[in-house]
DNA sequence: TTGATATTTGCATTCGAATGCAAAAATGCT
DNA sequence: AGCATTTTTGCATTCGAATGCAAATATCAA
C-alpha cells in the first residue's frame, strides 16, 4: 500500500518526452513542448472565445505548423462529450431522389462544421442496426431520410440523440421534422388535369406502410374525388424505375378502362412509366396518355421526360433540417417543431388534353 | 506537497459510482458494476478473441443489455488509434455515376465494420480542406473518387493515411488503385462503328485536368485514328447533362462536316447530346446519329436512352477498393497495387449504320 | 493431495484534448 | 510605488475503453 504511495507518480507532461518518432501523429503536448508553452495553452488556442493573448496564439500556431498539427477530433469528442457527427439514413435503392438529399445535406452540415456519417437503410431491419452502430459512434444527432419505426424512434428519443426526419413522420408522437406539403399543388394539378378533359386516372402508389406515399396517396384520391374523376386502377410499386414499368403494365392488363392520366407517388416510377407507355407499349405521352408526379428531381427535368411534376424545395428543406439539428442539439429540451414547406408545379411536358 | 501525496488518490473505479442519472450513457464501468466485475472483463466481452469465460460472458452481456451499453467507438478509437472512419471523397456534381459508387462503397464499408464519412470534393481546393478535415477525424484510410492533386496526396502519404484512388491515379507516382480499363471495349466499339459505316466521328471530353478524361480520350483518338475515322470535332464539357446538350450545339455550329456517331466521355453527357439531338435539333438517334458512351450508371438503360457504352464493374471495383484498404490499414507497409478490371460494352440502341 | 500449468480476472495505466481552479502576470487606479 | 482588479497561464483531472502485467483461479497429472 504505503510503497504504492511511495512511487513517484509519473505526470502526464513527463510521460510525453517521446521525441515524436518519426510517422507519429503531433499532439498537443508535442506542440507545447516546441513552443514552450502548457499543454492546456494549446488546446486553448484551437477553442475559439478561448483566453488566450495574442502572442501565446501566435508561438502555439507557429509551433502547430511546423508540427502539421490538427486536434484530434476523437480525443476532443471524449471530453467534450460532442463528436460533431451526424447520422444521415438514405436508402440506397435507385430513387435519385436520395442522393440528391443526401448531398445538399452533407453540404449544410459542412457549412455547420458537422460530418455526415453515411448510412443507408432498406427496411425496418436495416434501421435497427444503422441505430446500434450510430450509437457506438457517438453521433450528435440523426436524420432519417428513409425508413424509422415508432419503436426505433423512441430508442434514440430514450437516449437523448435528437432526430429530425425529412420528409415523414409521425402523427402520433412529438417529433421533429421538415416536410413538404404538396396538398395546394396536387388540387391545382388534379384541377388542371379536369380542365383539360380528364376523366379516368389511375395510380401509381408506394408500399402501404410508408407515409409519403400514404400521404401522396390520399391527397390525389382526395382531390380526384372532389373534381369527380373515376379511379380506374392502383398498383403499389417500391419507387424504383423498374416498378414503374410494371405499374403500367399492370393497369394495361386490367379489365377496368384504360386510364387518360396516371399519378406517380414519385419521379422515378413516373419515369418507367412513361418509358414503359412510348416504347413497350406503343403508347404517346402525354397525347395518348398523360402522367404527374412527385418530387421534382434533376433528371425528371431532362428532355426526354420534362415531367409534370411537383417539387420538394431540397435546397431549403435541407438546410432547415440542419438548422432544426443544430438547434436541438444545443438545447435537447426546447419543443419539438414541424416545419412544412409547401411544394411548388414544375409545369412540364407530360400532361395534354385528354384523348377522344 | 506531502499534503498532495496525503489525499487518497481517488481511483477510477471509484469515481464512477455515479448512480447513472437519467439520461448519462451507460460505461462500461455502469456495466461492470451492475455485474459485479472488473471494467476490463467487460471490455473483453465485446472484443472477439479475447481470453474470457463463458459464465462470464453471460453475466457481463446481461448487465449490458439491461443498461442498453453499447462500447463508446470514439473512447475505443482513442486508445487503439484506430477510428473505423473511411473518408469517401466523390463530387456531388449532377453526374448520377458518383451515387452509384458512392452507395457500393459504404456498403462494402459497413460488410467489412468501416463507417462511411462522406465528404463532396468538387475541386483541389475543397480537396485541401477536407483532407485537414479528414485528419481531424482521425479516418483510418481515403477512397478517393474525384479531385486530388499529387500535393495532397503526398500529404496524406506522410501523415501514413492509406489512400484508395476510384478510377483514377498518378502515372508518375506509386499508388494503390481500382482502375477500369476499357480500352478493349473502345476498340470493339469503334471497330463495330466502321462495320456499320461511320466515318466522322465527333467527340465530347471531360476537363483538360481530368484523368480520366484524358485516358478515354486517348483510347477513342488512338482507336478512330486506327480504323481510319476522321475526327470533326472534339468539345470539352464538365460530365454533365447540360454540358452534353451544349456540346452538341457546339457541334453543329461548328463548320466541320456533321458527325455521324458522337463519343462522350461519360453517360451523362450522352444523354444531354441525345436528347438535344431528338428534341432540340430534331436529329434521330441513331438513325441521323449514333451516340455512344462510358460508365454504363443505372439510369443510362432506362428505355428513353439505351445506350451503348462501355461499363465500369462498379459493384466489383467498390468491392476491391474495400478490400484493399482494410488490407493497407493492417499492413501499411506493403507494396502499392493496381487492380485493373476490364470495362463491358453494353450493346444498348444509340448506335446504328452510318445515314447514307 | 500436491504441485505444475493453463486460463481468467483485475489493477493500473494509457490514448489526446478540454476545463475548473488557483497561481501568476498584466493592467488600471490612486 | 502600492494595491486592487482583470486577464493569462499552468496544473491536475476527466472523458471511456483497451491492454500489459501480475494475481487469482481453474485444470490437469501424478
Amino acid at each position: 500500500m504505503a510503497s504504492s504511495q511511495q512511487k513517484k507518480k509519473p505526470s502526464k507532461s513527463d510521460q510525453n518526452v517521446v521525441p515524436l518518432i518519426k510517422g507519429r501523429r503531433a499532439t498537443s503536448y508535442d506542440v507545447a513542448r516546441l513552443a514552450g508553452v502548457s499543454q492546456s495553452a494549446v488546446s486553448r488556442c484551437f477553442k475559439p472565445g478561448s483566453s488566450i493573448s495574442g502572442k501565446m496564439r501566435e508561438r502555439v500556431m507557429k509551433a502547430a505548423k511546423e508540427l502539421e498539427y490538427q486536434p484530434n477530433a476523437i480525443a476532443r469528442g471524449l471530453i467534450t462529450q460532442r463528436s460533431n457527427l451526424v447520422a444521415v439514413l438514405v436508402s440506397g435503392r435507385l430513387n435519385l431522389y436520395y442522393p440528391e438529399v443526401l448531398f445538399k445535406i452533407t453540404e449544410e452540415l459542412a457549412k455547420a462544421g458537422l460530418q455526415a456519417l453515411l448510412f443507408t437503410v432498406e427496411s425496418e431491419e436495416d434501421a435497427e442496426s444503422v441505430i446500434e452502430q450510430a450509437w457506438q459512434y457517438q453521433v450528435d444527432a440523426v436524420i432519417s431520410a428513409s425508413h424509422m419505426s415508432q419503436a426505433q424512434y423512441k430508442v434514440l428519443e430514450k437516449r437523448q440523440i435528437p432526430v429530425v426526419f425529412f420528409n415523414r413522420y409521425f402523427s402520433d408522437h412529438p417529433n421533429t421534422v421538415v416536410y413538404c406539403d404538396p396538398s395546394e399543388q396536387v388540387h391545382e394539378v388534379v384541377k388542371q388535369l379536369k380542365t383539360l378533359g380528364h376523366q379516368k386516372a389511375a395510380l401509381i402508389t408506394g408500399p402501404e406502410d410508408n407515409m409519403v406515399s400514404r400521404e401522396r396517396s390520399r391527397m390525389l384520391t382526395q382531390s380526384l374525388a372532389e373534381f369527380g374523376f373515376d379511379i380506374v386502377h392502383e398498383v403499389r410499386g417500391d419507387f424504383t424505375y423498374e416498378s414503374g414499368t410494371s405499374a403500367l403494365q399492370d393497369i394495361k392488363q386490367s379489365s377496368s378502362a384504360r386510364p387518360t392520366v396516371v399519378m406517380c407517388i414519385n419521379d422515378m416510377m413516373a419515369m418507367g412509366c412513361m418509358d414503359e407507355a412510348r416504347f413497350v407499349l406503343g403508347w404517346s405521352v402525354p397525347e395518348d396518355l398523360s402522367i404527374v408526379s412527385f418530387d421534382g428531381i434533376g433528371m425528371s427535368q431532362f428532355a426526354s421526360y420534362e415531367l409534370t411534376t411537383i417539387r420538394q424545395p431540397i435546397g431549403r428543406m435541407s438546410e432547415a433540417a440542419v438548422r432544426m439539428i443544430t438547434e436541438r442539439v444545443e438545447r435537447p429540451e426546447q419543443s419539438h417543431e414541424k416545419r412544412v414547406f409547401e411544394g411548388a408545379v414544375i409545369p412540364g411536358g407530360s400532361i395534354a388534353r385528354a384523348p377522344a
